[in-house]
DNA sequence: AAGGGTACTTGATATTTATCAAGCAATTTA
DNA sequence: TAAATTGCTTGATAAATATCAAGTACCCTT
């Protein structure tokens, strides 16, 4: 990667506690690119070469089956992913493609088993991250097989809330074909749920959601930190 | 733990590379405790003080929201679970019961933290743990989201068929009603599925399924690596 | 500004899945 | 051994979800 992006890249919490010379070989090697909206990134069951951090944009990772697919996550800055192939040295389970124009920190997968091996901090920041994605997938688990449609639909829109500074209003940042699918349902089914959401003061404009009636929402989606809160 | 146990637990893939001094400060503080059937091990949202390493026996990882209950994931030897939780020294996100009497090694977190920062080598074993935790879980999302209750049978049987000598036959590992839960479907849906799989060579008696038309219960199934392959 | 494409919505219907209720079978307990 | 409990199955029904088919609204391009 060109030299002027790595002040940058150095501050990213990935290499917060990493020495300076773990940071410097990993960098090296590493590409610093810039893709536009719609680019596949990388494709399901294809040896897993590249760790990704994603640095601007937004990243939907999917699955396929035949002829259905499923939005298994949306990752946006900072965070990463396909760290758990690229330790295993295996094959990339999922694809991923660009929903916005992305800046996107490419390092070998080898650079990065080094790293790990070498430097008891980097490993540490680098589990982390496994670990943080495993409960995300988790939970998205749970989320899937404990609750309705419309029980997902409300928390995802309360999460949503509270992230965009719960100020009555929000707005979704994907598709609502991409929501859909990463709540595990039929666009059809989603804009019905929206519908059966408005007598509980969900208003929908386009991208752009009101509540008015946090309470009668909050009674609907019966929301659980084990299930819905992010830090946890 | 007992000294004589020492040598049959250092035999673990988990401390495979790690160094003598390692393991010992590991087994130190580690408690090697046999437990019954239908004990509950860990309840979720509570603070991550040990991490299991399953022995003998059998343990299933659960989720409730409300009135419902969810089986994460069935654990048997050797493996692991609360890797993530430990990790980051947060709290548990799913229950742990045993279903048979069961034994189990459980390493107190403070001392899973400082060997991952202390012996690279157990570091990587502990990290590829949970990337396996990770992919097992994220297959289940697929699993989940892509298939009907149907497929989700009809692979599992053909799964099991496999591991367990692809004799034609194969014995439920556990009661019908966690293997339901484990499936994301109710018991009744569990037994009608099993009824309509019989038009595929799918005999069931108790506990004891025949096989006897793979090549129609893959039609069925349409199996792929990506989420049946427990070594993707 | 017009046209074309895409995303979204809505209606009608089918499929899948859950729920409720009863009964049966196997196992445990007294 | 009898009773009781528990797990499983089956039937009837309801709810949730998907599919198919139009139709509408919006965005993008020219």
């Amino acid at each position: 990667m060109r030299q002027e992006d790595a002040p940058l890249v150095r501050t990213l919490p990935l290499f917060a506690g990493a020495s300076e010379t773990t940071v410097e070989k990993l960098l090296q090697a590493s590409f610093l690119q810039r893709f536009p909206a719609q680019v596949e990134l990388i494709s399901e069951d294809q040896p897993a070469d590249f760790f990704y951090v994603v640095l601007e944009g937004c990243i939907e990772l999917f699955a396929n089956a035949g002829p259905k697919q499923s939005t298994a996550a949306i990752v946006r800055p900072v965070s990463s992913f396909a760290a758990a192939a690229v330790l295993r040295d295996g094959n990339y389970l999922l694809s991923a493609r660009t929903l916005e124009p992305s800046r996107v920190l490419m390092i070998p997968g080898e650079s990065v088993r080094a790293a790990f091996a070498g430097d008891a901090a980097f490993a540490k920041a680098f589990a982390l991250e496994l670990a943080a994605a495993y409960r995300r997938t988790m939970k998205a688990l749970n989320n899937q097989k404990l609750r309705t449609a419309i029980e997902r639909l409300a928390n995802y829109l309360l999460q949503e809330h509270q992230t965009q500074g719960a100020a009555g209003n929000l707005t979704l940042p994907t598709e609502k074909q991409t929501l859909a699918s990463l709540l595990g349902m039929t666009s059809e089914n989603l804009s019905r749920s929206f519908g059966a959401l408005a007598a509980h003061g969900v208003k929908v404009t386009g991208r752009e959601i009101q509540l008015s009636d946090i309470t009668s929402l909050e009674t609907i989606a019966k929301p659980t930190p084990l299930i819905d809160d992010p830090m946890y």
